[in-house]
RNA sequence: GGCCCCAUCGUCUAGUGGUCUAGGACAUCGGGUUUUCAUCCCGAAAACCGGGGUUCGACUCCCCGUGGGGUCACCA
């Protein structure tokens, strides 16, 4: 409803010129490298270059970087196409889809970045040192280098900082500083969005891209995902592995939705939308400079709601799915309105319906006082009800309260631990009209005899 | 330690000099609905790191402290 220009809080997108824009198309990438599962970091950079490539209508690479031969582990590239498939970010180009600036794995690029090395020694730019090659630094003392970030500002770092540094392995491959320059120069690149932990890495970089006569690209260095005691995000203190919100239960959109809110907000203070909309809503002006601290709390409330708005149909299938179809579709048709209110993950499901599927003897203690006078009245009356329908059971079971003066709420709570051994359960009524008259009186007398 | 980045409720954040007795969300606590648990609804508590400037006026701009973080590899 509200226009464009009704909307006050417009922020100046620091992109230089409209046609400066229109003469470099956008081209953004990631570069993770392969050494180990699919990591929720890879998927928040990958985020925001998806949605800075697909709000300006770029393109989105993914390339390998795969230099470190010691680190590599063999399913870590499968991993990380499968995490960010499963997010919904895909990518243009890449090793798995080609694209006309290949290969993208950097570990098939060696030749190129042999020969530009090569070029920088004949330059006097570079230098053999112990089997390998090093960048040679000439600054002058008062020197600087920097550039202006599109989410910080200003940055500049004293030349001499920039000491020389290994371009080339002994062994043939590129380090990270001199590979990335390469390929994102030959790549055409246009903008450099990563975490800020690659800030003291760009005055190298930079350097190298006049060395080697190319145009720098753009740099935008978004903060770093941080554990509770604000260490950049880690392995030991977090759970980091996309697989593992997978198996956890959580939907890729709630993920996605969690990860927007993260060092970005929406213009409206929107705090559930989706990944369309986020690159509709998205500018790097929005982008918050200091590192938010991951908190899980904030992503159960948002998987619940998404699970409440997900079709049933839909929902059905997830949960089919994600318990490797174990349970049938039917049933878990059935059971679904009783449980979508109640569950924060995919995996609840299990917690909270598995008595529909088996039967969970109940820790004696748990029942209410007069349970088994509860109980024998129980049996008498549902094994004389023919009609096992919602409305004619509730008649029936408010009617047997009434006429033995039961307590209401321990009548109820007894039965309810016998059926499904908690007190903590979907509504029990139409829970037994699920679970059937046979089921359910065998599960009541089961308790008797014990 | 050098260099660099950052700093609003417990957490995620809004805020770009006056609209701020600082707004929203999660979490927490209290209440309502309810045969449990949830959902849903209502309410409460909870923050501008400190000190100097600039200005008629600073959460907002500048400086200095302090605190936190990142990075200093033939890792990426």
């Amino acid at each position: 409803m509200a226009s464009q220009a009704s909307q006050k809080k417009v922020y100046p997108e620091p992109l230089g010129s409209a046609r400066d824009e229109l003469r470099r198309r956008v081209r953004v990438r990631i570069a993770p490298s392969p050494t180990g599962f699919a990591h929720v970091g890879t998927a928040y950079t990958a985020l925001f270059n998806y949605a800075f490539a697909r709000k300006n209508k770029g393109k989105f690479v993914l390339r390998l970087e795969d230099t470190d031969v010691k680190r590599q582990v063999k399913g870590a590239e499968q991993a990380i196409y499968d995490g960010l498939s499963w997010l919904g970010l895909g990518w243009d180009e890449g090793p798995d889809k080609g694209g006309k600036y290949g290969p993208y794995r950097q570990s098939e690029r060696l030749d190129i970045y042999k020969k530009r090395v090569q070029k920088l020694i004949e330059k006097d730019l570079a230098y053999q040192d112990e089997g390998a090659v090093k960048f040679k630094s000439k600054f002058k003392s008062k020197e600087k280098v920097g550039w202006n970030d599109l989410i910080r500002g200003k940055i500049e770092f004293p030349a001499s900082e920039v000491g020389d540094f290994v371009l080339l392995k002994s062994n043939g491959y590129p380090t990270y500083n001199f590979a990335v320059v390469i390929d994102d120069s030959l790549m055409k690149i246009s903008h450099v969005i990563r975490a800020e932990e690659h800030i003291s890495n760009t005055p190298r970089q930079i350097v190298l891209y006049k060395a080697l006569g190319f145009d720098k690209p753009e740099f935008a260095h978004f903060p770093l995902l941080r554990n509770e005691d604000k260490s950049k995000i880690s392995k030991r203190k977090n759970p980091v592995s996309l697989s593992w919100y997978k198996k956890q239960g959580y939907l890729p959109g709630a993920l996605i939705n969690f990860l927007c809110l993260l060092g970005w907000s929406h213009p409206e203070e929107k705090e559930i939308f989706d990944l369309k909309e986020f690159v509709e809503k998205f500018s790097l002006g929005r982008v918050r400079k200091a590192g938010p601290v991951f908190n899980l709390k904030k992503l159960d409330w948002m998987n619940g709601e998404y699970i409440r708005k997900t079709q049933n149909v839909k929902l059905k299938t997830q949960i089919f799915e994600f318990f490797s179809k174990k349970y049938s579709e039917e049933k878990i048709e059935e059971i679904l309105p009783l449980v979508k209110d109640r569950i924060k993950t995919l995996k609840e499901f299990e917690s909270l319906a598995g008595f529909f599927f088996k039967a969970r003897k109940p820790k004696p203690g748990i029942f209410e006082k007069d349970y088994k006078k509860h109980i024998r009245a129980l049996i008498k009356t549902l094994e004389n009800t023919e009609s096992w329908e919602g409305k004619n059971i509730d008649k029936i079971l408010f009617g047997l309260v009434d006429k033995n003066g039961f307590h209401t709420g321990g009548f109820f709570m007894n039965l309810r631990v016998a059926i499904t051994g908690s007190r903590f359960t979907p509504p029990i009524n139409e829970s037994i009209v699920i679970l059937g008259r046979e089921e359910t009186i065998s599960r009541l007398k089961s308790i008797l005899s014990n």
